[in-house]
Order: structure tokens, then C-alpha cells, then sequence
DNA sequence: TAGGCCATCTGGTCCT
DNA sequence: AGGACCAGATGGCCTA
């Protein structure tokens, strides 16, 4: 549910109206501004010095009645320039946060549709549930390792070989994840060995030749275990997505 | 009602 | 300068 846009634009108000950098400020400031801001101590202490240019040598004072008019006028067009200038910076700001806002929203919502692709090729529960999105991650990751476990699997019972290695890079060999144990967290796993460029790349369902892939392995609809197309039973007992997912 | 999950806003940081 | 990315904060919704 978006947030009333009135809130965020009051929310924005305040958060500029109190630690606002000068820096922001300087490209709206009227030269009546800057003259304000530089000259702080002119209106404070001491009698006001008009920003009068020019004319060198004149004495200036404020103490005839036409001078006092004349700064008392000079302030309020001081003021009402920095009352534009901060409406002005106000609404920019807004308006850039309005836009950031979108544009993370946006992301955000690319990020879902990510994850949603991302559930939709992965197996589905009996119960229909939508995996939430650690969960969705965890299980594309024990699904990959499982897939790539198959592989290695039939490459065994293959004499040529080399299965493996059409669908696996080379250096993922090596790091392939295994397993996470029971017992590790999605700190542990899920930054870790899931999040290397293994993890990422072990994929055979992109690969169609995969057999993983293909009709060959899978078990049929009154398999008791979930519909996992795929994978060999020996290896759904011990794919971690079954031990961990609840 | 507490806790989990999620969407959104927000400010900071990095990159182009 | 502006956009992308990130993490923290906040509030709503749902469920046990």
C-alpha cells in the first residue's frame, strides 16, 4: 500500500527544512540572497550598513528616516527572495525525491518479477503456497545443486561422459556447493557458496539437451515425493531443499 | 497479540 | 549531475 503522497511531501518538508546543506541552496539563491546570507552581522549587531555599491567616499548612514526606510525595505525584499528561494529548493527536492522513489519502486517491482520468474521454473509444492522470497532463493540454489548433483549422476552411468562438462564451466568443478548442512543459516549458505559464480552458473535447466531436463528422469504423478521433475529419488532424499524446506 | 513478510520511503554511497 | 544500488526505518497485512 503507497504512502498518501500528502505524507511523503509534509515528511519531506520537514526532513529539508531541518538539516538542509547550503550547498543544495546555492544555486537558488537570488544575489539579494547570497548579500543576506554574507552579511549576517549587518542586520544583527551594530547600525545596518545598506549593501550599497558604488558611490566610494560617500558617507552612508542609517540615521535619517529616509536610510531606515530604505533598509527596513531592503530586508523585506531580503526575506521575501529567501522565502522564494527556499519554496523553490523545496519543490525541486520533492521533485527529485518523488522521482527517486519511483525509480526505486520500479526496481524493486523488476526485482519481483525476477523472483517470480524465477519461481516459475522452479518445482511446485502440493499445497500451492507461494515461496517467500529467502525461500525462493534457497530453493533455486538447492534445486541447482540438485540438478547439477543429476548430472554428475548420469555421467557416471554414461562411457563417454562429458555431460558435465557441456553444461558446467570448468572452474565450477572444483566449488560445486554440495549440500548445505542442515544446520547453516541463510547468512551462512546463502552469502556464501550460493552466491559464488558457480552457484550462478551451475544452470542445466538452461542447457535443453540437459537430461535432467528431459522426460527421462522424471517419476511418475503418483510419486509420493514432490513434484520434482528430474531428479533421481535417490537424490531427493538427500537434496537440502528437502531438509530445510518446511 | 507477537512475529514474519512485504512494500515503500529515505538518505547515503558509488558509478557513469 | 543524475541514476543505480543499498540498508535502515516504518507501517500494513496475515497467521499462529
Amino acid at each position: 500500500m503507497p504512502a498518501p503522497l500528502e505524507t511523503c511531501i509534509s515528511d519531506l518538508d520537514c526532513a529539508s527544512s531541518g538539516g538542509s546543506s547550503t550547498s543544495d541552496l546555492s544555486g537558488f539563491l537570488t544575489d539579494e540572497e547570497d548579500g543576506a546570507r554574507l552579511q549576517p552581522s549587518a542586520s544583527a549587531s551594530g547600525p545596518p550598513v545598506p549593501a550599497r555599491r558604488g558611490a566610494p567616499g560617500i558617507p552612508v548612514t542609517s540615521d535619517t528616516p529616509r536610510a531606515q526606510d530604505d533598509e527596513q525595505e531592503r530586508r523585506r525584499r531580503r526575506g521575501r527572495a529567501r522565502v522564494r528561494s527556499e519554496a523553490l529548493l523545496h519543490s525541486l527536492r520533492r521533485s527529485r525525491r518523488v522521482k527517486a522513489n519511483d525509480r526505486e519502486r520500479n526496481r524493486m517491482h523488476n526485482l519481483n518479477a525476477a523472483l517470480d520468474a524465477l519461481r516459475s521454473v522452479l518445482p511446485s509444492f502440493p499445497d500451492d503456497s507461494k515461496l517467500t522470497k529467502i525461500e525462493t532463493l534457497r530453493f533455486a540454489y538447492n534445486y541447482i545443486w540438485a540438478l547439477a548433483e543429476t548430472l554428475r549422476l548420469a555421467d557416471q552411468g554414461l562411457s563417454g561422459g562429458g555431460a558435465r562438462e557441456r553444461l558446467l564451466p570448468p572452474q565450477c568443478a572444483p566449488c560445486l556447493p554440495g549440500p548445505p548442512s542442515p544446520s547453516s543459516d541463510a547468512e551462512s549458505w546463502g552469502s556464501g557458496a550460493a552466491a559464488s559464480p558457480c552457484a550462478a552458473a551451475a544452470s542445466p535447466l538452461s542447457d535443453p539437451s540437459s537430461p535432467a531436463a528431459s522426460e527421462d528422469f522424471t517419476y511418475g504423478p503418483g510419486d509420493p515425493l514432490f513434484s520434482f521433475p528430474g531428479l533421481p529419488k535417490d537424490l531427493l532424499h538427500t537434496t537440502p531443499c528437502f531438509i530445510h524446506y518446511h
